[in-house]
RNA sequence: GCCAAAGUGGCGGAAUUGGUAGACGCGCUGGACUCAAAAUCCAGUCCGGCUUACACCGGGUGAGGGUUCGAGUCCCUCCUUUGGUACCA
């Protein structure tokens, strides 16, 4: 007969929820710790096995640490935003609201069947409004602020106003923001201008904006993505197109070096930090202004390599370029225009896949500002629009996509750094080389590095004012609105004058009008659309007459925060007090998958430093320390789905083999980090010795085995122990649960082996074992006579002076091998080794007849004897 | 193409600092218990050779090379797998 899993897992579940075991209180004496799991997306399918694994590791760690005395925030909620939910409305007409309750109540059962000691007191749900009134309310404090440059930090937009009143934008570089430098203005200035004007200005400052820019538009979602969102859509079969749309925009490209920088501190995995810094792919160079020949038109270029500037032998421009109307010649318009409207059809999927060089002239020449002469200008749809200027200055002896360029269409190649055979391929892995045929009457770079020469070049440039030097990102603002209903509501107002309306924040939350129907409006447009009576308003203060924002929040938007409502989750006053934020944060420990490398955890560490900017958060990042759970493959080692039909249910698990031999099978697969393949094989192997733990404690009758008394333990018992109290402490602290397990088989397996049950060690195990198999441990706990649970019971101690053996087995070796064994006192000198090892039976076979040329010995271990 | 991580028995994996490779579990083989089965318990299990047996010998951590008394672990080259990225100037 089994253990009876299934009247001890409900009972024990039922106890810890009665008694509110697991609430969390603040401040108190001892020393905290927040542990954090990523919260789930409650789907209609219910917990899929990858989400105990995560939840199990963090679980364990939190139980342990209780047990070492810490203060532990551990918290559960539900990102219940989000397009399924929608969908199936569409489909169905049943309001989201509905079936996303159903489902976290779903999600809500499996988790503490799972056994899991969240505080259910802290629970959020990002679509109740209560919550997403703070959602909200952030959104506000992010369009109301500005990033100012001078102090590297954002700031309120009313003290820009007040220093627009008092100096105007003197003191401002401006073209950080509008992009020229024309529109400034004094204080009288700025005064002068109208509430429309102003509201104008300011916009080009806000950390949230909208524009028009092409977008990557989804038919089949009836809503645009985000860049980083594609290849998820894309994989899953949707067509992505690109298509001009008002969207609104996030400033995260502010925060571009500091994202960077501050990553560089963090305990993440490398690879994580890595697909970050890649992602915001910062780089050196210049811009450089190159006229255009014939007018006063200039076409600014980024470049990383300015130090190449005299072999600029022409120009290439995105076929999106704005000025590649005016530069076409008539007889090359036809041509160009063919061009354009090809590349217009083209998606980006589609370029990358073409290696094959195309383009056409426009019929213009540009100037090269360094050697003066006349270099044509293409456009080619190897020049990406949304990166840099989107136009290149071209140097094909150095660069190799401009010298396949210049071969297709034999444009001139010059070599402007020595070292590479320029006419058989672009030489330009050449940072040790020279520049040469670099020079005119006023700079010359001849004979310099290349280093030395970008810097020279740049200077100069910097003088004549046709260039200067530039950081450029490949990260772009976040596209942040949506058109779908199941989000948060914007909180903006557009009035008829044109200008934005920001609500004030004692009219938050701004809920959801409730729908009848959910289907897309039938425009680009959110079906809020629809909702006339909710749309449309009269502003009260101006009287001006109004629109609502349409467009909703991505689902980041939730999960950018909801760690920090977690620290005060029923605050109806403000977001979260500024005690308890600094008493918690910042996280300890946050465990989830890898998937959101880039997209959460960027949108979380932007959001958390514009709030440490503003003042209402202490850490600059929000997450010290990072985990991913590998993803759990089915049976046959393939990925888990429908289709291959080998999905593992846990609710089957649980029924089978009860929720603690779950927990322990998931984590003793294999390390938590790695991916790795389902056994249902290898889960009756945990729930086997779950058994074998139970017979050691109870009789058949189901009391405690009146074997267990106070005798004292055998050496190897009590050897055992303690190097399993110690080994398990050390591995859960490292996270590597699957050997802690494996030491725990192997206390259970010395146990056994003895003729006795002593209780002084088999009683303390119980709390080793605890954390990872929390229900069968609390009742074996009360078995011995305890009356309350054990999750604050103090962690064993183990005694160091245990753990040392004795007798040491000592490896002797001839040349590298081994040729034998022996048991010795522990600490036998290194000359008694020696001699021991001289006289051994089957050393002296492999060593007679031959030279010793080496003796190697170290204590406690081995001895190596080289011989020739 | 580029970047990163990883390749260990029949399988999942262990080896934390360069020092006994294969802990622990699964599977398999044999045995005990049983009328029988399940469950449980005991023994064995990297491959090969030799042996009645104890033992002993050879090989072995993706491939090849190197450093070292000694390499799964460090270095070089290559192969494979997984993840990320893709004309980013």
């Amino acid at each position: 007969m089994p253990y009876p899993f299934h009247e001890i897992e409900p009972k024990w579940q039922t106890y810890w929820d009665d008694h509110k075991t697991f609430r969390t209180e603040d401040y108190s004496g001892k020393p905290k710790v927040f542990i954090l799991d990523m919260y789930p997306y409650p789907s209609g399918a219910g917990l899929h096995v990858g989400h105990p694994e995560g939840y199990t590791a963090t679980d364990i760690l939190c139980r342990y640490k209780r047990m070492k005395g810490f203060n532990v925030l551990h918290p559960i909620g539900w990102d219940a935003f989000g397009l399924p939910a929608e969908r199936f409305a569409m489909q169905t007409n049943i309001h989201p609201r509905i079936t996303t309750e159903r489902n976290i109540n779903t999600f809500r059962r499996q988790i503490k069947m799972l056994g899991l000691s969240y505080d259910w007191d802290r629970e959020v749900d990002t679509t109740d409004p209560d919550y997403y009134k703070w959602t909200q309310w952030i959104f506000l404090k992010i369009y109301n602020s500005w990033y100012d440059y001078r102090v590297n930090k954002a700031r309120p937009v009313d003290e820009l106003v007040k220093e627009f009143e008092a100096v105007g934008c003197s003191k401002i570089d401006c073209s950080l923001y509008c992009g020229d430098d024309h529109c400034c203005f004094t204080a009288d200035g700025w005064k002068q201008m109208n509430r429309i004007e102003q509201h104008n200005v300011l916009k080009n400052f806000r950390l949230c904006y909208i524009a028009e820019i092409p977008v990557n538009w989804c038919e089949g979602l009836g809503t645009v993505l985000a860049n980083e969102e594609v290849a998820e859509w894309t994989e899953k079969g949707y067509t992505v197109e690109r298509r001009p749309m008002k969207q609104w925009m996030m400033r995260i490209t502010a925060y571009a070096e500091r994202l960077l920088e501050d990553g560089k501190e963090l305990d993440w995995p490398a690879s994580t930090v890595e697909q970050q810094t890649n992602w915001i792919g910062r780089s050196e160079g210049a811009e450089i202004d190159f006229p255009v020949s014939g007018t006063d038109a200039k076409i600014r270029v980024f470049t990383t390599r300015p130090d190449t500037v005299f072999g600029a032998t022409y120009m290439v421009l995105a076929p999106e370029h704005p000025l590649v109307e005016t530069l076409t010649t008539a007889e090359q318009r036809k041509a160009v225009d063919d061009y354009r409207n090809q590349a217009k059809l083209k998606s980006e999927l589609e370029r990358g896949i073409e290696t094959d060089k195309t383009g056409v002239f426009t019929g213009g020449y540009a100037v090269n500002p360094a050697t003066k002469q006349n270099i044509p200008i293409w456009i080619a749809d190897y020049v990406l629009m949304g990166y840099g200027t989107g136009a290149i200055m071209a140097v094909p002896g150095h660069d190799e996509r401009d010298w396949e360029f210049a071969r297709k269409f034999s444009l001139p190649i010059v070599e402007v750094v020595a070292g590479g055979n320029v006419q058989e391929a672009a030489f330009s892995n050449n940072e040790n080389g020279v520049a040469v045929n670099s020079s005119n009457d006023e700079v010359s770079l001849n004979g310099l590095s290349v280093a030395d020469a970008k810097k020279k070049i740049i200077e100069w440039l910097s003088e004549k004012g046709i260039g200067k030097g530039k950081v450029q990102f490949k990260l772009r603002d976040w596209l942040f609105s949506r058109q779908r209903y199941w989000g948060e509501p914007i909180p903006i107002i557009h009035l008829e004058d044109g200008t934005l309306k920001a609500l004030s924040e004692n009219e938050l939350p701004l809920r959801l009008p409730d729908l009848q129907k959910f289907q897309p409006s039938g425009t680009t447009e959110s079906p809020l659309a629809l909702a006339t009576d909710w749309v449309n308003i009269v502003d009260k203060e101006t009287g001006l007459k109004g629109r609502r924002e349409t467009n909703t929040m991505p689902q980041w938007a939730g999960s950018c925060w909801y760690y920090l409502r977690y620290l005060d989750p029923k605050n109806d006053n403000e977001i979260f007090s500024k005690e308890k934020e600094k008493y918690w944060m910042p996280v300890d420990l946050y465990v989830g998958g890898s998937e959101h490398a880039v997209l959460h955890l960027m949108y979380a560490r932007f959001w958390h430093k514009v709030l440490y900017d503003l003042g209402y958060v202490s850490t600059k990042e929000p997450f010290m320390k990072l985990r991913h759970q590998g993803i759990i493959l089915g049976e046959n080692s393939k990925k888990m789905s429908k289709s291959l039909g080998n999905v593992v249910n846990p609710d089957d698990v649980v029924k089978e083999y009860g929720a603690d031999a779950l927990r322990m099978f998931e984590m003793f697969m294999g390390p938590l980090e790695e991916m790795k393949p389902w056994s249902t094989r290898g889960v009756e192997g945990v729930f086997r010795f779950l058994n074998r733990v139970w017979r050691l404690y109870v009789d058949d009758a189901g009391n405690l085995d009146p074997d267990i008394k106070d005798v004292p333990p055998s050496a190897d018992v009590e050897r055992v122990y303690h190097a399993t109290v110690k080994k398990v402490g050390d591995d859960i602290e490292r996270l590597s649960f699957n050997t802690a397990i494996a030491q725990m088989m192997i206390f259970v397996n010395e146990v056994m082996k003895s003729e006795t049950k002593p209780r002084q060690v088999l009683e303390p195990f119980i709390k080793v074992l605890s954390p990872f198999a929390p229900h069968i441990a609390e009742e074996l706990w009360q078995k011995m006579g305890h009356t309350v649970t054990l999750a604050y019971e103090s962690w064993p101690s183990f005694d160091p002076a245990k753990l040392e053996e004795t007798t040491v087995e000592v490896v002797l070796q001839v040349n590298g091998k081994v040729r034998s064994k022996i048991s010795v006192a522990k600490d036998t000198s290194e000359h008694d080794l020696e001699t021991l090892t001289l006289a051994d039976e089957n050393v002296r076979r492999h060593i007679d007849g031959k030279k010793i040329a080496k003796k190697i010995v170290v204590k406690n271990k081995l001895v190596n004897i080289v011989v020739k």
